[in-house]
RNA sequence: GCCCAGGUGGCGGAAUUGGUAGACGCGCUGGACUUAAAAUCCAGUGGCCAUACUUGGCUGUGCGGGUUCAAGUCCCGCCCUGGGUACCA
């Protein structure tokens, strides 16, 4: 019998579809175990040789975990709404879920071809309504909490309408966009509109005039994460600021939670410092500086109270509403211009830029509370809206951008910090600010002489007792912008009463997605649903017309896979307590600043709310690297059909050109098949060259390169293909054995022969010469069992540190001595097979079978390591000689340092070596090494 | 600029706690089988030098120093590659 892989991979396929062998229940008498992957989007390419990686590596574990006794959830979905099937909407008038739909079925056929243990049956899209109905619903449970900073806890908006009745807001701290205070006089008088409009600044889910980031040319606002260096993630188009209405998630209420709750997660060290960055928590204080001539403050956030002394100017953000307030009628004309200036360069220009100084006098001035000086006040877009307050104090001397200003509009610069061993010294003579924060302090009033940390203390301990500021700790996170003006997204469950938001009732859910008679905005710039007929409440209020963005449906699906059929619940009870958290993720580190942190801040809120158990989603997460592709060249003679081989295309004047990786094997070019890639080479000629000595010959050699896989470089590898060259099982051993998981590699076709040789080689163990399956039952020899448990432990070492490269490696190095040793053993094979089932199901199942098991080898116990089968009762031990190594010599296992000298020192080799001196000292370490030092 | 990874043969990579550098695989070279090819199997394969052809020596993990009996692994300084992030006050 062959290895005939495509006949049983399909036969194991269906029979693990047929028999439901993944299908996974409570059962409360095994431990559960849950291994996600980050469920793909699925676009119309199907899935790449890249994309499985991650996948492949879930699957064995969670294989593995099977295999040790756990109850394993391991499911697959569609992250399903999406820019590309809109687009592709737009373009054909085709329904997007149309689109989304045939390109799931794709996704799913080619998964199902690698052999994944997903339980299929607890499958999910985002884009079905029986989903987004949760996703909705937890949208209104957002809009119905506010967060308390006093607990650190989200709590029902009921019980703040409850205290505003009482005291007003006073008393209150939350996480809010309210700044003025009420009495409960107050707010019992004020009309529905009035509280509701206040009310919208509490709650975590708003409505309310922000920043955003507008895409043109998508027609939609973007969140910070999907917007790169002044460009659209997705599209790459250019993105500005604007101010608009839109709905936002109080995210940046969980700063404090979702940066010091990083410490208990098993991820890796560079995603937390990502997302630590991203939260960006920097320890400061707010500072009043009161409006020169007015009763007006500028509140300005700097981490560097103990420099106030050194403030010689203020700059303000365009965009700041303090503008006005301070320009005086002598510059208003400057400012205007300025401001319209600012507007008009995109972020991208702004980043571009970020060297030239640019700014503008407004005439006014502020008074600076620790010195009383007259501080004149600047615009400039080198302050941003959109962190601390929209306002500086400016520090020239400790702070290279104040610095650069300063010198460019000839402003003072006050050195108040004195770096250590240093003196005081003329700041004209600076070549940049010291932004250090070490040095003693001069100049500066009561803190004179004081260390920087202790000044910084001693400032806010008076501008407390002044109350002319206080202790105040700002985060880099931002609310995420919560509204997309498109149409393939889940409908807001909102509708609008006098313009004032109002949620749908929650028995009402889902508010499903309407038809459109076209994917674009209206005429008046409405969103697409502004097209839709009757979007509308019953009583004639029309629903929102945005639609949510695309992390929107990935922030809680690992939730809804516990429980995917509940039409009652998101989850329920039962089924969280159970599945409790996502033990194993794996994904991209792409997902770093989006996914991975609304995720997180979704859970911590459902948690705060009693849904769910655990706060943190992710217990241990591992980024798979990425599959970078690995294209070739050929050489064309410029001015010619003539292509020159790669070693002696020097020789020539040649153009490189992009060639199908398809039909090139090990480096060479199919010659045929590349005439007919393209009808402009059907009478190409070409110049060859032998292998070895780059001699003219009979081979064409192409040249290669390793760059993104992408259709354009002709570098795509689709799995299908492999699969239908050597199996999946080969397939997935290959993407194990190409190197780390976590590290990035090209996917390079040269070398999976060697796999899939050693899954023949190891087919073949089982049969006999005639070909015929041969299992014997004798009793296994001692240096067989010594192979198998040495096996074992290297495995299972291996997969539980997820290093699955050394693991095929210690497969081949088992089978290969396996083979020398003629082992058809049971004793041996069966174990073996188990053994490999995580990697190579399909052939695993096969050979399981035919040995004659009835289950699934899904199921079967993990063999055991039994330390006995390895104990040697000698040790080769090299012996080196001043650290170098010249011999080898075998020990009794149990020899002494005393004895191993002897014995060492007596050997020829030594001799020569020693070369009749006598060693100074001769170091013996147990089972490693004896090093002697002459 | 700052933060985080990483740099080992022709190639992918191994060396888990400082203890034989280059496991395993690819490629390449030679051989067996075959009319031939494929497949399969066997042997060799970091570089340099010597050699009685069997072996021996030197050298070698980005570069320069250091610690140690012993360094790919630890320390100091530098170079390069990849990723993240940025007028963040």
């Amino acid at each position: 019998m062959d290895y005939n892989f495509r006949a049983l991979e399909e036969k194991w396929q269906k029979f693990w579809e047929k028999d439901k062998t993944f299908h996974c229940e409570i059962d409360q008498n095994k431990p559960k175990y849950y291994v996600l992957d980050m469920f793909p989007y699925p676009s119309g390419a199907g899935l790449h040789v890249g994309h499985p990686l991650g996948y492949i590596a879930s699957d064995i574990y969670a294989r593995y975990k099977r295999l040790n006794g756990f109850n394993v959830l391991h499911p697959m979905g569609y992250d399903a709404f999406g820019l590309p099937a809109e687009q592709y909407a737009i373009q054909t008038g085709q329904h997007p879920a149309i689109t989304t739909d045939k390109n799931i079925k794709r996704y799913k056929e080619q998964l199902v071809k690698i052999g994944f243990s997903y339980d299929w049956n607890r499958e999910i899209r985002t884009c079905d309504p029986d989903y987004y109905k949760w996703t909705q619903w937890v949208f209104i449970e957002m809009f119905e909490h506010w967060f308390n900073n006093k607990t650190q806890k989200a709590e029902p908006i009921e019980r703040l309408v409850d205290i505003f009745a009482q005291e007003g807001n006073k008393n209150i701290d939350a996480a809010t966009g309210q700044d003025d205070v009420f009495t409960a006089d107050q707010w019992n008088s004020m009309s529905e509109k009035e509280q509701q409009t206040i009310l919208l600044n509490y709650r975590l889910a708003y409505l309310a005039d922000t920043m955003v980031n507008w895409c043109p040319a998508l027609g939609t606002v973007l969140a910070n994460d999907e917007v790169k260096e002044g460009f659209s993630v997705r599209g790459g188009h250019p993105v500005v600021q604007k101010k608009m209405k839109q709905w936002s998630l109080r995210i940046s209420a969980y700063a404090e939670r979702l940066l010091n709750d990083l410490d208990k997660l098993e991820w890796p060290d560079s995603l937390k410092e990502i997302q630590r960055n991203w939260i960006g928590r920097s320890e400061g204080a707010e500072i009043d500086f009161t409006i020169k001539d007015s009763d007006s403050v500028i509140t300005v956030f700097t981490t560097r109270p103990d420099t106030s002394w050194g403030v010689t100017f203020m700059v303000l953000a365009p965009e700041s509403d303090l503008v006005q307030q301070v320009t005086t009628p002598e510059y208003e004309k400057d400012v205007k211009q300025y401001i319209e200036d600012t507007k008009k360069r995109s972020e991208r220009e702004r980043l571009a830029d970020a060297k030239t100084v640019s700014g503008q006098f407004t005439g006014g001035y502020a008074i600076n509370p620790l010195t009383n000086q007259e501080i004149p006040i600047y615009i400039s877009d080198y302050v941003l809206m959109g962190y601390g307050t929209g306002a500086i104090m400016a520090v020239p001397g400790h702070d290279s951008r104040d610095f650069k200003f300063a010198r460019h509009f000839g402003l003072d610069i006050i050195q108040v910090v004195v770096k250590k061993g240093e003196k005081p010294s003329d700041p004209k003579t600076w070549d940049d600010s010291y932004d250090a924060k070490e040095g003693k302090i001069i100049n500066s009033g009561f803190i004179n002489g004081l260390e920087v940390s202790d000044a910084i203390e001693k400032t806010i301990q008076h501008l407390e007792d002044n109350r002319i500021g206080k202790r105040k700790i700002n985060y880099r996170l931002r609310d995420a912008i919560f509204s997309r003006q498109r149409y393939w997204g889940e409908p807001f469950p909102i509708y609008f009463k006098e313009g004032i938001p109002y949620p749908l009732d929650k028995d009402k859910l889902p508010l499903e997605l309407p038809e459109v008679d076209a994917y674009l905005p209206t005429e008046e710039g409405e969103p697409p649903l502004a097209r839709a007929k009757n979007w509308e409440t019953p009583d004639g209020y029309h629903f929102e017309y945005s639609t949510m963005p695309g992390f929107a449906g990935s922030s809680a699906y690992y939730l809804r896979y516990m429980d995917p059929k509940n039409d009652n619940a998101l989850v329920s009870k039962e089924a969280n307590e159970y599945w409790q958290d996502v033990d194993l993720y794996i994904g991209g580190t792409e997902h770093a600043t989006g996914h991975l942190i609304y995720s997180r801040y979704w859970n911590k809120f459902l948690y705060d709310i009693g849904w769910v158990c655990k706060d943190e989603p992710f217990k241990k997460l591992i980024n798979q690297g990425m599959i970078q592709g690995r294209s070739n060249f050929v050489y064309r003679i410029k001015g010619s059909n003539k292509f020159v081989s790669y070693n002696l295309r020097k020789n020539y004047d040649v153009t490189p050109i992009h060639v199908d990786v398809n039909i090139v094997d090990n480096d060479i070019l199919d010659i045929e098949a590349f005439k007919n890639w393209n009808p402009e080479y059907k009478n190409a000629e070409f110049v060859l060259e032998d292998l070895h000595d780059g001699k003219a010959g009979g081979k064409y050699i192409c040249g290669y390169a390793v760059e993104k896989m992408s259709k354009s470089l002709y570098n795509v590898v689709n799995p299908d293909d492999v699969i239908e060259q050597y199996g999946a099982d080969t397939l997935r051993m290959y993407e194990m054995f190409l190197g780390p998981l976590e590290m990035s590699k090209p996917w390079d076709t040269n070398g999976i022969d060697g796999v899939h040789k050693f899954l023949r080689k190891f087919w073949r163990l089982f049969f006999d010469e005639e070909n015929n399956f041969n299992v014997s039952d004798a009793e296994a020899s001692e240096d067989e069992l010594k192979i198998l448990h040495k096996t074992i432990k290297k495995v299972q070492e291996d997969i539980e540190r997820f290093s699955f490269n050394t693991s095929v490696s210690a497969f081949m190095i088992c089978v290969n001595e396996l083979t020398d040793l003629k082992c058809n053993k049971r004793q041996i094979l069966e174990p073996l097979l188990i053994l490999l089932s995580p990697f190579a199901p399909h052939i695993t199942e096969e050979l399981w079978s035919l040995a004659g098991n009835k289950d699934s080898i899904a199921y079967a116990d993990f063999p055991k390591f039994k330390e006995k089968y390895l104990i040697e009762s000698f040790v080769e031990y090299p012996v080196s000689f001043n650290g170098k190594m010249r011999f080898k010599i075998k020990l009794p296992v149990d020899i002494n340092a005393k004895e191993a000298q002897e014995i060492v020192l007596k050997h020829e080799q030594a001799q020569k070596w020693l070369d009749a001196k006598s060693p100074k000292k001769v170091i013996f370490v147990p089972k490693k090494i004896i090093n002697i030092v002459i």
